[in-house]
This record gives structure tokens, sequence and C-alpha cells, in this order.
DNA sequence: CGCGTTCTTGACTGCTTTCAAAGATGGTGG
DNA sequence: CCACCATCTTTGAAAGCAGTCAAGAACGCG
């Protein structure tokens, strides 16, 4: 978390959200006013307590102002999958439904921060917002699209490799961190249920691509340690074209 | 393809669309009319044919009237996953941003009928198409989930299962054919492409289901020949309720 | 009838899982 | 400051699911 000096106590900072949406589309004053005064309504989510459940009523939608949050859906097995997982600057809940439901739990996997979506079509202007949040829901299928591409057609260190790059940049473009070294705050064993693998795989993937001097996840951390080799192990640059 | 004999050459049927929307919300004569007025427009795309190419822009968005679509993306080395099958009534193209573009390359599966979505900002009601647009969108996001959940944690059997059971309620919920037998327009190649699975293996699959008496996919066409274990299986009735 | 596409089959390989147990790690309370 | 506990990571051996390669059979179409 970042800090506001004297606020910090009233209403927590908007940096975050404000970095990510700004790359999406220009945000006026008006924008980013609105963005101060939801932030004011914020609450905040210990780890690990559910954020939403799968069939609950969405009252409203709303931006992740800091901390990691994952969707996930149990097969009655027990066999988990994680969908999606949500960064700092994500929108939670958009959609124009009159009664919309949750379409799968989602949990907090960090303490998270979170306030209500400024509405832009209650504000006056606010065609910003508008722009940067149907942005963030093209983005947000791009990643669905992406997962399911991950999943359905690569290998496990490819699978690896292909989600640090990918969670690098997400981090990088709402300035929560630099894009190839951050905190993972992400076990193994949710590593495997987020890429179709199994804990121990993960593990011995990673310490095979550590000792190739690809990258590093350890202890919490993740390190890109040679970006030209991992991009090109998974046309990462072909995809950020296609961006 | 249903016939309306006078105006075929007019304007296409709208009975899929019509059918697949109103599941999804209450729609009210002037959505009806709507569609009608829209589908006028129509264009037929053939077999094979590419509709749209990833990075294009989007012009408008569109509502599949008939026949079967897929998107998809393909890897440098040629591996190709399809991410998505788009059935008659689904929308394509729908999105707020005002230069949109397209996330993934779609392409014709069989001759396909698009028309124009009737944009219910521009009409004077429309609340009901609205409604069920924004519910459409859910039901693309939730089928993109369910496809992460199959790549991720499914075996290949409850994978072709899992398919064809969802496909054949989507089917039905357009009014297109009944949900435990229908035409398939995919080659095994394809089916294999979809679920993360080589077409030798999609093959050994679907022979091994057939002599259990699960379920047939030959011949260009599926058939559910036991609901109940099929469902079992992949513990398909707890999702239905999840809807 | 001939050709190209799609389906089928077999043998073999290999990536990933499974099971089990030992080793780190980090936080907590004595 | 250290013992202790729970959690997380690491390791090994064995098994299994799915992939690969290659060739033959079936099918559909012109």
């Amino acid at each position: 978390m970042s800090s506001r000096p004297a606020l910090l106590a009233l209403s927590p900072s908007v940096d975050f959200a404000l970095t990510r949406l700004s790359g999406l589309a220009a945000l006026g004053p008006d924008d980013e006013a609105a963005l101060h005064e939801a932030a004011q309504a914020f609450s905040v989510i210990p780890a690990r307590r559910e954020i939403l459940k799968e069939g609950d009523p969405i009252r409203q939608a709303r931006i992740l102002l800091d901390g990691w949050a994952y969707r996930s859906r149990i097969l009655p097995d027990g066999r988990r999958q994680i969908l999606h997982i949500l960064l700092p600057g994500d929108l939670v809940g958009m959609c124009h439904q009159s009664t919309p439901v949750a379409l799968t739990t989602m949990t907090a996997l960090t303490d998270v921060v979170m306030c209500p979506a400024p509405d832009p079509c209650t504000m006056g202007k606010g065609e910003g917002l508008a722009e940067a949040y149907a942005a963030s829901r093209m983005l947000e299928e791009k990643h669905l699209l992406h997962q399911i591409t991950r999943l359905g057609r690569m290998s496990a260190s490819e699978r690896i490799v292909d989600w640090v790059l990918e969670t690098g940049e997400r981090l990088a473009a709402a300035g929560v961190a630099p894009a190839d070294d951050f905190a993972l705050p992400l076990i193994q064993e949710m590593i495997g249920d987020m890429l179709g693998l199994t804990s121990v795989h993960v593990n011995r993937m990673v310490q095979a691509m550590l000792r190739d001097g690809l990258l590093r996840v350890r202890g919490g951390r993740a390190t890109v340690l040679d970006r030209k080799r991992c991009e090109q192990l998974v046309d990462y640059t072909r995809r950020r074209f296609a961006r």
C-alpha cells in the first residue's frame, strides 16, 4: 500500500487505479475527482476472505484500489481452478444487467482495498471514465482468452513464463511494481490451480527455469532474470503488438 | 437454416435470435420489430471465411442469425486454440469503446447469416433488448470461464462430455435443435484444438464413450445417449443451478 | 471412379501426476 | 532467543494420461 500522509485514515490512495485507468483512456479532472470521492467510501477486506460468492447479487461495480484477489471455481471432487487474478486498478462487477449475479466466487489473496466505481452516467461528464471502463472490460476479456490459450496449448514451463510476464506487465501498467520484479502472494499450489498443473510440477518447472537463468519464483516474489529469452519462449512481443 | 417462404430473399429468419434473447430478458413488440428491421441488412458469410481478423476495427455490434462460427488464436509455431464457439442468436462485438478492436480472429464454421444488432440507445424504448444484451455478455463471460475450468482441471473425456452438454443446451436455448442430438460442424481436429487435445486422442475418447453408451460424436452429429450418466460425470446439474 | 479430407489404429515416447516423506520457512509464545 | 508448530517447498520413484509418428481405412464429393 502506498501512503498519502494525512488522509490515509479517511480515504486510501487512488494512485494505482488512476494510473491504470488513465493508461486506458484520457481522464479529465472530473474523472479524477470522482475517483477520489468514491474512494472515501472504501472498504478493506482481509486476506483469504471471500469478497463475492458465486450466485451472490452484485450491488454495485467496484474498483480494486490495492491488493490482489482471485476468481475461482471448485469442482465437486475438490479440484480447483483459479480463473483470473485481480490486481490494483481492476474493475469488479461491471455489467449493465438489472439484477446481476456473480458468476464466480472471488477471494482476497492479500488484504484488499476496494471502493465503489464512480458511475459515469450519474456524473455530468465522465466520458473519460466510461471509455476507461469499456477498455478495462475488453482487457479483462483479453486476459480470459489468453488464459484459455495458455491452458489449452502451452506446456507447463510456457504457461508459467507467460503468466509471469503478463502479470508483471499488468502490475507495471498500474504503477504497482516494475514488470520484472514483483511481490507474488501466491503459493505454488495456487499457481498450479491457476495454470492447470500440480504444485509438485510447478515446483520442478520453477527450479528448472531458475537453473536456466530465465526467471525466479520464490519466497513470495517473482523476478524475470532474462526477459529476452522469456519473451521469445512464449512469443510475447507478438502479443504486445496485438494489444 | 429455417424457412420463411416469401420473404427469404429479403430478410432471413430471426427466430433463433428471438428465441435466445427472449430467454434472457422479456422482449416487447418494439424489440421484436427492431430485430426484424435490422435483419433486413443481413449478410451471408460462406463457411471457412474469416469474419473478423485480430486487430480489425469493430464497426458495429452484430447478431449471428444462423450458422456456427469460432474465435481462435494461433501460436507462431502453428498450435491453434479455438477459444469460443458462436451459435445462432449470439452477439458479436458488443462493447462500448469508441474505437474497439477485435481481440481475436473469428471464422465462419458453416455458412453464416449475420445482421446488425439493433441499438437500444437509438430506439425510443428497447429496454428489453438492452437487458438481453447485458445478459448475453454475462453468459458469454460465463462460457469463457467454463472453458478455462474445462481446460485447466478436467480430463479428456470430461472435457468432451462437458462441452457437448453445454453446446446442446445453448442450441436448445436458441431453438436450433434438441439439446441431446444436433448437427456438429466440427471435425475432430477442431474439437481437439478447442479442448486442448490432439485429434488422435479425441478420436479415442469419443470411441470409448460410444462403447460406454455415453454419447455419440460422429458423422457431423452429436448425440447424448445417456444424459444422466453424462451429467453426473461432469456434475452438470450443479452448474445449471448456478446459472 | 478417383482424389482429398477425415477418421481409425498401433506402437512408442514423454510430460505430468501421484504418493509419500523429508526439508525449509516463518510466525508465535515461552 | 529459542523451541515449536503449521505451512510451504523440495525430492524421488513409479504410474498414467495424452502426445507423436506413421500408415491404412473410410468417407464424401465432383
